[in-house]
DNA sequence: TATCGGACCTAAACCGGTTTATTAATTGCT
DNA sequence: AGCAATTAATAAACCGGTTTAGGTCCGATA
């Protein structure tokens, strides 16, 4: 039976002090006799005494919480292994300073903004972390004016006071890219996330460029919506093309699957008339069949890294872009070079000069 | 260039009265004149006057927030498309309540503990959710020494204070099973979760009574770990018993999809020669060659019911546990009815009377 | 007319810390 | 020895609300 969680007032009535004596004594701040401190922190010991939050929020004008609103349906979010480890990531550095995580996952754009609002003007938390990043986004502007400090998790969009934490995709995408083109492939399509988002938009600018710079026709993108339904339409609608492609780069491991099994359905043989890649390293990726060909990012050490960064910016150092090591190629079956006749007999030869593969998982 | 939030102060300056009447007035509290009270929120509004979280947590006592701690590492979260649901539900509530969730990541159950600890020690939350519930679980009890108001995510553990909102999941699997035995199977084997797991042991419970309340005999049962490794392990197990099933129900998607794979790929028909259930109706599920048959539970509406209840928890009402309705079964083509040889000759005679037999995975 | 009760409002205490101003006791310096 | 500079510790203010204890003014009642 807890009468009352103890107060610094009982600390400092057991080791015989002022209230602010306790409190320089347990911050380490100067002042206070090495004797005096001994004292003090042997009764907070012995009394089980843990500073109350609230009364430090208060009294720092601080929340010691930071921020996440992720603006998704449950099933966009849940099928995303994004958030997750980069959750992950941001908890080990925020656990260590003493921080927490206010996650707040919301519908749609609108109450998007309404939920920053709210924690801006409630004061729940001492800054935000800014995901899915939209081109022309209007959320840093609005962050900035509502005073809240800010880390973007991308791209810094254009020029203003805002930090931004990034971990460039494009490497990978080309990575997949010039892969396919070693196999063999001359005609290599694309099927992007939604245009407003600058992943959407980047890799698709990654594929295009890399296609182009090997020299090849340009391919066709179909934009579509980072979702199992989007991914397995859009690859009817390359199949369907009068000159269907030999190889598929999809912009997330969702679509890929999809697009795989769509594929598969309609008797397209994977990866012997059609290759596959996609992009996240699901942990399912490699236990398909066939185990699909993607790009993996350090998810865990991005998230490590803009909280960081985040916390820094809090602490009122200045906001600064900073780049992440690039994702890397994990070439596992779903890419081969290609045959020729997609109506043909299946061939018995195997596929060519197998690069580097990905054969197991660890654990 | 904000110089400064305006408080309460703020307001009552302008409305002329004592901070005390502003905070009546704009709690709906009795005392206040009408035409002071309108004078009062003219005031509020034209200040643009939002009351401070930091100033009410420390005087209400309370941190309007809930905690919700996950102990996984972030391969198995991020497949799992269950805490995204979840959480969105939970936030319906939340939000409109003015609460706000504090998710926490750790690695394993020792630093869950301590995750707990000091949430209750710094004050940071009201109450938190007490999800993956273990055989025996300690928790329950922790929690309650520790004085944190909590809602169990299942079945209430024994006999406690405690509160639970729980989804059974076992007519789910019950309706799997009858849907194969309907199809004409006879020998329905499964891949369960982790035993100390109560998802994990109940739904490998269901399914036991579901075949021997068929009138089968019971089937064997690997355990796993709900991960796509642990799937196909299993799998490629099941397949090489000298007399594999023509069914297996797998506890959950990610497993099934990964075991399914495995199956294609060692050149099993699916559903031909082999049916495939799963649980959780991922968004993967229904886009998949062939699409997954799969048991769909209401998470969303799970996390509304568990959030309503623990902030009715937290106003001090009594522990009681709620039940919602069942999961349902999605029918889809990964069953059928089986095909009578895999390799040629029927083997007329079943296998003897075995027990339930558990190979245990090594992880 | 004196008293009571209710409505309305204010002053002040309180929540639990941090931080500043102030005082008291040493120590340092010449 | 005398005075300034440190050091150690305390009292009090402060963060921004909520809530309790009073205090006025008013009409109603005996």
């Amino acid at each position: 039976m807890v009468t009352h969680r103890p107060t610094i007032i009982d600390v400092a009535r057991v080791a015989g002090v002022s209230k602010g004596a306790v409190s320089f004594a347990l911050n380490g701040k100067p002042g206070v006799a090495t004797e005096t401190r001994e004292r003090i922190l042997a009764a907070a010991r012995e009394l089980g005494w843990t500073p109350s939050l609230r009364g430090r929020a208060l009294s720092v004008s601080r929340s010691l919480a930071v921020g996440l609103v992720i603006a998704r349906p449950p099933e966009t979010l849940g099928a995303d292994p994004f958030f997750a480890s980069f959750i992950t990531g941001i908890e080990t550095v925020l656990s260590e300073r003493g921080y927490a995580l206010m996650l707040q996952v919301v519908g749609d754009e609108k109450s998007e903004h309404e939920s920053y609002r709210r924690l801006a003007a409630s004061g729940r938390v001492d800054g935000v972390f800014l995901t899915d990043m939209r081109v022309e986004d209007v959320r840093p502007q609005l962050l900035n004016d509502l005073g809240l400090p800010t880390v973007v998790i991308g791209p810094a969009p254009g020029h203003g006071p805002w930090s931004a934490v990034y971990i460039d995709d494009q490497p990978g995408i080309v990575a997949a890219v010039d892969h396919l083109v070693a196999l063999g492939h001359r005609r290599i399509d694309h099927v992007a996330g939604p245009a407003e988002f600058v992943h959407g938009l980047s890799r698709r600018a990654a594929w295009a460029s890399a296609v182009v710079d090997a020299g090849l026709e340009p391919g066709t993108c179909i934009t579509s919506d980072f979702s199992a339904q989007g991914g397995a339409d859009a690859t009817n609608r390359l199949l369907d093309l009068a000159d269907p492609p030999t190889a598929i780069v999809y912009a997330n491991d969702l679509m890929a699957i999809a697009g795989m099994s769509t594929a598969i359905g309609r008797g397209v043989d994977i990866p012997g008339q059609l290759s596959i890649t996609g992009f996240d390293d699901t942990s399912l990726a490699a236990y398909l069949q066939p185990a699909l060909t993607t790009v993996r990012t350090d998810v865990v050490g991005w998230g490590r890294a803009t909280a960081t960064r985040l916390l820094a910016l809090v602490d009122g150092e200045t906001g600064t872009e900073v780049d992440l090591p690039s994702p890397e190629l994990v070439v596992r079956a779903s890419t081969a070079p290609p045959r020729q006749p997609r109506t043909g007999a299946p061939s018995k030869d195997r596929r060519g000069p197998a690069p580097i593969r990905d054969r197991k998982e660890s654990r």
